[in-house]
DNA sequence: TTTTTTCTACTAGTTTACAGGTATTTTTTA
DNA sequence: TAAAAAATACCTGTAAACTAGTAGAAAAAA
């Protein structure tokens, strides 16, 4: 016996890799590609009136977080599985999109015939990951560890620091005590594992805290 | 009397991406993508041999810098037009590509109907850009005059105290005076018009300078 | 070759940042 | 509600950063 035809919903703002993936998905006929979309909110609609299987799901939408696009399919539709798409390999979204119920992962650099095995595989109720997304989710453990919880006071300072404002300052902006400011700066330096002010804001720059 | 066939080569390193170039511009009959690679390499060799008019060119790829490549095709085969592609707006490498000879410039959102207008106006010698690519070139008259040029030593010492290396510590490290480290510290300062370090390294980042 | 820029170095003074503590109050979470 | 976390505040001292000048030597450009 044949397995069904699965059907797919794809969603990206960028017509070209819309078309690419109805072309890619198109040569396998056990995969059809039900319906395109641009945003979230068309997907949705979709999703309400028909049946999907799997919504391959671009994470960098314009108008939405791709993050909370798939936590709401997951809770609104949970038989239906999301495989997301990127182009660019950032660890914390892709753990944010598999936290948020996301059963597969590629980047958009991903050839016809793995994405054709992602879809059946989360289609079978299995996950898939391609090789650079499990070494990139793997590196980042031993990264993870040292990503500090910044507090929102913190993240506040922080985000006033990087804007080259002295602690005198910040602490007239806050209405708070300087020598407050100098804790809350210290306990950034030391979180964050850095020297000084100046590396504060380039990590802060890079973990994309401001 | 019709125009002739249009022969375009795609270079892109992703293959959704270029199925999609090849779906989309598939539907203008009066344009033909001969072939497609997703590396520079690959297309050198075919630029050799076979007539090419258009080069979609993917700025973003992975062995070599897409300005480069334009460059190359530039003045390698003055005849072939570039159309440069790419995924995010950075104003610096757009203007880049259009100095290094690029004719157009669309983002990856591009529709297929504005693909093809753009590879026909680049191929009957206009130029063609993106109504989002001019914004952001216009835009970006006025910023332009206010990037600062740096000097060798400065750009150096900026990268350092990035690090967050101290100023006697870089003093040390480039074996000349804590003095003269200060008076670079305070000219890049001055430059780049801020107030500290922290403002210094943000600025820098955001500038690509480090 | 002159001119300009860049790199170098100095003096002197003020301000801010950073390190190492401690400790109370408020808010969150278990 | 009790315990934990976060935000608040203070003290002391040192090191570094920033301000504001000046200026000679070397390198690059006109």
């Amino acid at each position: 016996m044949r397995k069904e035809i699965v059907k797919v919903v794809v969603v990206d703002d960028h017509p070209l890799v819309i078309e690419g993936l109805k072309s890619s998905i198109g040569m396998d006929e056990t995969i059809e590609v039900t319906a395109c979309f641009e945003n979230a909110e068309d997907l949705f609609a979709h999703l309400k009136r028909k049946v999907a299987h799997v919504v391959v799901l671009d994470v960098n939408l314009p108008d939405i977080n791709g993050v909370e696009v798939c936590e709401k399919i997951n809770s609104k539709y949970p038989h239906v599985k999301v495989l997301g798409l990127s182009t660019y390999n950032d660890p914390s979204i892709i753990k944010q999109m598999v936290k948020n119920g996301a059963k597969g992962y590629l980047l958009k650099n991903v050839s016809s015939k793995e994405l054709g095995i992602a879809i059946h595989q989360i289609h079978d109720g299995l996950s898939y990951f391609s090789a650079e997304i499990q070494k990139i989710l793997a590196d980042s453990i031993f990264d993870n560890n040292r990503i500090p919880k910044l507090t929102r006071r913190e993240k506040e300072i922080l985000a006033l620091v990087a804007e080259g404002i002295t602690t005198p300052q910040i602490a007239e902006k806050l209405i708070i005590s300087p020598l407050t400011v100098e804790t809350h700066r210290r306990n950034l330096i030391q979180k964050m594992g850095v020297t000084n002010a100046a590396q504060l804001v380039k990590m802060a720059i890079e973990q994309k805290l401001i």
